[in-house]
DNA sequence: GTCTATAATTCGATAGAC
DNA sequence: GTCTATCGAATTATAGAC
C-alpha cells in the first residue's frame, strides 16, 4: 500500500513543501521565511526541503511562479477596460497569495524584483499593447503603479481605509483611474 | 582642541550613525541592514552604535522619523490639489530617503508598518479632511495607495517605464488621479 | 569615548545512518 | 525517502579593558 502509507509519495511531499513555502514567503518575506519554519509547516524535516529543492533560492523560484491570468482585453468593451482590470486584479490577489509572496520578497530580494518586472513586462505589457498602441509601455507602468499600490496598502501595510474597502468600492474608485491610464490622452 | 580632535563629540557621532542607518535601512530593509555595516559606513565601531542607541529597534526608530511636510491644502486652488500633491510627493521622495527606508522596512518589520500608518493617518488624513469633508478617510487612503504605489514601482521595484518617467510626466499622469480621489464623486 | 573579545542565537547547508 | 547530528558562518548584544 505505497499510496496510503505514512511515507508520502515524492510528488505529494514536494507539493506540500511548495505550498508551505508560498505561505511563509508571503507572510514573512524572503529573509524571515526560514527553511526550518517551512519544513515545520509542511510537517517534514528541514533536510527534505534541501533534498527536493537544493537551496533556498531554488525553493523560492519554484514557489513564486505566477500567472496574472489576464482576460483577453481585446474582447472587453473599450470603456469597461479599467473596471474589468481592477475587478480581475483584486480577485487575483485575494485568490492566490503567490503575488503577495513575490511583493514581500521583492523589497529585499533582487531575484524576486526581477520576477515581478518579468511578470508585468511579459503579461501586462502585451495585453496593453493590443488595446492602447499609443505609448503602451508607459500606460502599463502606470497601471502597475496603481495596482501594486493597492496591494501594498491593502495587504502589506494594511492601511485601515484601504483594507476596509470592499471589492465593489475598489472597482468603483480604481476603475476610472486605470481606464484613463489605458485610454486617456497623453 | 576638543572640537577638532580625532575623537568626535557625542552629537556628531550620533548624527553620523543616524545618517548611515537611514541609508542602509533604505537600501537593504530592516533585516539586511546590519549594525556592523551601518557602523562601517559611519567609520566607527559597531559597539558605539549599541552604546548610543541601545538596540537595533531603537536605532531604526531614531532613523525613521519623518514629516511629509504637506503644504496647507486650504491655500491651494481647489482644482489644482491633485497636481500639487503629486508634485510635492515626488519631490519629497527624491529629497529624503527616510520614506524609502520606512517603506522597505515596513514589508517585513511590523513596527515600520505601524510608523507608516501613523504618518499617513496623522499627516495626510487631517489635510484631506480640511478640503474633502465627504468621506476623507477613504479619500486619503486612495491617495496613499497611488502615492505609495508610485514609490514602490519607481524606487523599490524599479519597473522600467515608471522609473524612466520624469517628474513632469508623473505629475501630468497622477495629478488627475489624485484630484478625483480628493474631489470626485463617491 | 572607543574598541576588543566573546557570549548566545540562528540560519543554510552537508554527511550519513536507517 | 526520511531523519539525526552537526558544521560553519553571520548576527545581535554584552562585558570590560584602555
Amino acid at each position: 500500500m505505497t499510496s496510503t502509507s505514512k511515507r508520502r509519495r515524492s510528488g505529494d511531499t514536494k507539493a506540500a513543501i511548495r505550498a508551505a513555502a508560498r505561505e511563509r514567503f508571503a507572510a514573512d518575506g524572503y529573509d524571515r521565511a526560514t527553511i526550518r519554519a517551512i519544513a515545520a509547516d509542511a510537517g517534514i524535516d528541514p533536510a527534505m526541503v534541501m533534498r527536493y529543492f537544493g537551496n533556498k533560492e531554488s525553493l523560492f523560484a519554484a514557489a513564486a511562479e505566477f500567472d496574472l491570468r489576464l482576460p483577453d482585453l481585446s474582447q472587453v468593451p473599450h470603456d469597461e477596460l479599467g473596471a474589468r482590470i481592477a475587478a480581475h486584479m483584486i480577485t487575483r490577489w485575494d485568490g492566490d497569495e503567490t503575488l503577495l509572496a513575490l511583493l514581500r520578497a521583492a523589497v529585499t530580494h533582487p531575484a524576486a524584483a526581477d520576477r515581478i518586472r518579468e511578470i508585468f513586462a511579459a503579461q501586462l505589457g502585451p495585453a496593453v499593447q493590443a488595446i492602447a498602441p499609443d505609448d503602451p509601455v508607459t500606460r502599463s507602468g502606470l497601471v502597475a503603479s496603481q495596482v501594486l499600490g493597492l496591494a501594498l496598502t491593502r495587504y502589506v501595510l494594511r492601511l485601515p481605509p484601504v483594507a476596509a474597502m470592499d471589492k465593489d468600492a475598489v472597482v468603483a474608485w480604481l476603475g476610472p483611474t486605470l481606464q484613463r491610464y489605458l485610454t486617456g490622452p497623453r
